[in-house]
RNA sequence: GGGCGGUUAGCUCAGCUGGUCAGAGCGCGCGCCUUACAAGCGCGAGGUCCCCGGUUCGAGCCCGGGACCGCCCACCA
């Protein structure tokens, strides 16, 4: 590594695996299962995919979680970040069977065991990437300790809580109408369908003389158990309780009457078909119906469908309209919303099958009573009303998947028998439930079984209820909800007291990023650099950002909504490391090693940081505590960058270099705390330089990572300060300001005088600053005066590179300004009803403005 | 069909309980190699705060209506 003169810019690249190393090796992740919940802060990580990889979205939320579990270590808590990853039955199961397809082999081939094996060795390959991906992020995660959700003690816990539910009556096996996803062969739940507009046919087809029934489904007829029209329709009433033949089958049903039948929609007959509609299901169950299923989960047509028997449905309805002939009486296109399996992307071909079910109505009330007493914060707060919404309308989830990777069910079957437990039963020609448990069941599960509950662990009770929760919107439902159901009916309690739903990133031109959009973006190419994608407008390479920027950028990005990616806020996090590394290096190589860092402010400039200084502390606090995270890493750079170094470092400087030990110490104190200050949002950089010279043992409690929070310290609030120096800011500005107009030379040191009092100390700041001389006027006659901010003149003498002509000619433009604003302030307070209702001290506020406008205009 | 959110500078976004709230970063223009940083520094130009009404002394901010964009939930064949 080469001195610190010469490492004039900051490379992440070189700095950051090397922090991660110590980091790794410190153990400082890992903390030991002491205290209790109350004193400890943990997060459980929403489990990645095993064999995903880092995409956007997990980059967000391990910013967030580490910006979370940093700034709680650092404030003396045990922090445990709760890893590990999560089996994904559907998603990983295809990903096996299509490097198989690829290789010419099958699942079905292979057979169950065999292809299960399949795939831990395709986990044991390319599984866990993702977790060296959160290390390269920063990410605090406790290494040490990586679960999985089909781990040993994982396992049990899955089997303890589905036979207990099971023995309680929440879990129960019945027929009944599950989305089927033909495509991959199992049940899905209703929140893996999506609905999608389409456009099809709507077929009116007559049944009989005077019963006509409209579908987009003509092949389901062949299911049909009933004609359903509404009670109080009078074209209808004389037929209710009659029968009519359904075409094709000669089947004779009867014509019912229900609520559900809208009389304005088509002819106000509907044909009902209990078997492939979950509303004819539903009416079905009501009118004791029975139910007829044409289509099997291969998607083709049954035996029940007779001659039609074999085909798929698709072509199944094609044959059935040919076959109606001219009983098909009108054909015309009709947009609806049909249901998508997610999953697959196949249609969802509702039928019935028997599979696991839980109710949930039992579980939901705690886990609603959660959140609308308070004892679960969601923030941002209009989710909240999501969750109760869902929960109090929330239906039975069906559980069971036809895939043989994850969770198989507890249950044995031997003849009419059924045998549900833990262990597998004894004796002999006992089969097994060949179904396995939804992923998301498993995962609902997470924060505790992480923990290993069920055993009463010293982990479980020193870490649960976890802290937090951060996760996306889109799995509310999904996982947080159904975790907080389950905390509540096993270990009890919540298992989280806030829930953060962050933002989703989307891509640069508004759309979703995924994959197969080609809209993605990996944070490891803005981390390290690498091609930028086709969604970018701008081609090349991104730079390497390194982890820091890009953390920094996505925490700027992130909202309470969703919101693009913006590469430039990536890049001010870049920049930002890249200041405070510099920044540093101006404080490292002026200040000897033996002056103690130490707040002792010996000049206004002094208190005036000093005082900032607090005030970013207080605010950062706030910020965290509000999971404000766009604020707490925006207020970073404007504190390092508009206070410390544009003005702060500015300033001191001589002093610095005069070896003013006062300022050296101060200095080193500022460094000190703002790298403190800034390390739960650019751990790197700031480690980087604490490790320069303040981490002198080099041992795990000497990282910066191990190190407390510097509190708020209200004696170093100086607000005398804060005004003078703010003012001198402004004066600054309207001088340099004035240089820029009259056109003189940066070179140039203009002479003049300075009346007012309210600069005191500062006035030779601002002298520096603005690179004017102040001096006696030594019978001189000024050229031009600038009235300054803080009620000051400025009189400008003759100096040369200065063209007082250019200087008139501003005033001019200044005097027409300052009269403008004048004749406003006049009008507002000639204003009677603004006078008369305003606020005094507005109208006061207002007068003394106009004061001062006449004494510049005055002075000018 | 319900519900929620958005529309502010060329771009991405801040703007708290109505009164310096018209802002930031990037981009753009001009000027500076000022001994921490040229991936830097200084200065500047850019906006009918979506539209129309209303409340108010005063409205990006509140109310009513509208337009456009996005998301969530939902069993009208």
């Amino acid at each position: 590594m080469a001195g610190l003169e010469e490492r004039t810019r900051y490379e992440p690249s070189e700095v950051e695996p090397r922090i991660t190393q110590r980091w790794r090796d410190s153990g400082i992740d890992h903390p030991e299962p002491e205290g209790t919940p109350d004193e400890n802060f943990s997060i459980a990580v929403p489990p990645p995919n095993v064999t995903g990889v880092l995409h956007m979205g997990h980059a967000l939320n391990g910013s967030i979680q580490d910006a979370l579990i940093r700034w709680h270590r650092m404030h003396g808590a045990r922090a445990k970040w709760i890893l590990g990853t999560d089996h994904a039955g559907i998603a990983t199961q295809k990903q096996v069977e299509k490097r198989l397809a690829e290789q010419g082999r099958s699942r079905v081939e292979l057979g169950r065991e065999q292809f299960t094996q399949e795939v831990w060795k395709w986990r044991e390959e390319f599984g866990g990437q993702i977790v060296g991906q959160f290390q390269r992020l920063g990410a605090s995660l406790d290494y040490e300790d990586e679960r999985f959700t089909l781990d040993e003690g994982y396992v049990k816990a899955v089997l303890k809580v589905f036979v207990d539910l099971y023995d309680d009556g929440l879990i129960y096996r019945d027929h009944y109408m599950v989305n089927w996803d033909p495509g991959l062969g199992t049940a899905v739940s209703d929140l893996e369908v999506e609905e999608r507009e389409k456009t099809d046919t709507l077929y009116s087809i007559a049944y009989s003389d005077e019963i006509t029934v409209a579908t987009v489904r003509p092949e389901t007829l062949l299911g049909d158990t009933a004609v359903a029209v509404h009670p109080d329709d009078d074209r209808y009433q004389h037929l209710i309780g009659t029968t009519v033949t359904v075409p094709l089958t000669g089947r004779d049903v009867p014509v019912i009457a229900d609520e559900y039948v809208k009389t304005d929609f088509g002819t106000g007959a509907l044909k009902i078909t209990p078997g492939h509609d979950p509303n004819d299901f539903e009416i079905g169950r009501k009118h004791d119906l029975g139910s007829i299923s044409v289509i099997g989960e291969d998607g083709r047509m049954t035996a029940e469908a007779g001659d039609f028997a074999g085909l798929t449905a698709l072509d199944a309805r094609a044959k059935v309209v040919e076959a109606l002939g001219d009983k098909v009486v009108e054909q015309q296109p009709y947009t609806h919303n049909v249901p998508y399996s997610q999953r697959s992307g196949e249609r969802i071909e509702p039928l019935i099958s028997l599979q696991w079910f839980m109710r949930m109505d039992e579980l939901a009330k705690p886990a609603i009573e959660a959140v609308t007493s308070g004892k679960i914060r969601i923030h941002p707060p209009t989710q909240q009303r999501r969750y109760v919404d869902w929960l109090e309308n929330i239906r039975p989830w069906c559980i069971s998947r036809q895939l043989w990777w994850g969770h198989q069910i507890p249950v044995w079957y031997r003849g009419e028998e059924t045998y549900v437990g833990t262990e597998p039963p004894t004796g002999d020609g006992w089969e097994r439930d060949p179904d396995v448990l939804d992923t998301w069941f498993s995962s609902g599960l997470w924060p505790f079984a992480t923990l290993g509950w069920p055993e009463d662990t010293a982990q479980l009770k020193a870490f649960y209820p976890t802290d937090v929760l951060s996760t996306a919107r889109d799995i509310l439902f999904l996982w947080v909800a159904r975790m907080v159901m389950l905390g509540f009916r096993f270990p009890g309690d919540i298992p989280f007291r806030d829930v953060y739903i962050h933002s989703v990133i989307q891509a640069p031109d508004g759309r979703r990023m995924s994959k197969s959009l080609g809209t993605g973006i990996d944070p490891l190419a803005l981390i390290e650099g690498g091609p930028r994608p086709p969604v970018f407008t701008q081609g090349g390479e991104f730079p390497a950002y390194g982890a820091d920027g890009v953390r920094f950028g996505l925490l700027a990005m992130s909202s309470t909504q969703d919101v693009r990616f913006s590469e430039e806020k990536v890049a001010q996090g870049a920049q930002l490391t890249n200041k405070l590394f510099n920044a540093s290096r101006l404080i490292l190589l002026n200040a000897p090693d033996t002056v103690e860092p130490a707040a002792r402010p010996s000049t206004v400039e002094d208190r005036w940081i000093l005082s900032r200084l607090q005030a970013a502390k207080a605010e950062a606090a706030e910020r965290i505590a509000a999971f404000d995270f766009s604020k707490l890493a925006l207020g970073l750079y404007d504190f390092v960058f508009g206070e410390l170094c544009d003005w702060y470092l500015e300033l001191v400087k001589p002093r610095l270099y005069d070896g003013d030990e006062d300022a050296q110490a101060t200095v080193l104190h500022v460094l000190r705390e703002t790298l403190a200050l800034a390390h739960p949002v650019i751990p790197f950089v700031t480690e980087e330089i604490w490790e320069l010279r303040f981490g002198a043992g080099g041992g795990p409690g000497d990282l910066l990572a191990a190190q407390q929070m510097p509190g708020v310290d209200d004696a170093l609030r100086d607000p005398a300060a804060e005004t003078q120096v703010a003012t001198a800011i402004e004066a600054i500005r309207v001088l340099r300001n004035w240089r820029e107009s009259i056109d003189c030379k940066p070179k140039v040191i203009v002479r003049a005088t300075l009346s007012g009092d309210a600069y005191g100390e500062a006035a030779p700041l601002i002298a520096r600053m603005a690179r004017f001389e102040w001096a006696g006027a030594n019978g001189d006659q000024p050229g031009a005066a600038v009235p300054i901010p803080g009620g000051g003149v400025v009189q400008v003498l003759p100096t040369e590179g200065v063209d007082l002509g250019a200087a008139d000619r501003k005033r001019d433009a200044e005097r027409k300004r300052l009269e403008g604003e004048i004749k406003r302030a006049e009008g507002k307070l000639s204003n009677e009803k603004f006078v008369a209702k305003a606020p005094a001290e507005l109208v006061d506020a207002e007068r003394e403005k106009l004061d001062r406008l006449k004494a510049e205009l005055a002075a000018l």
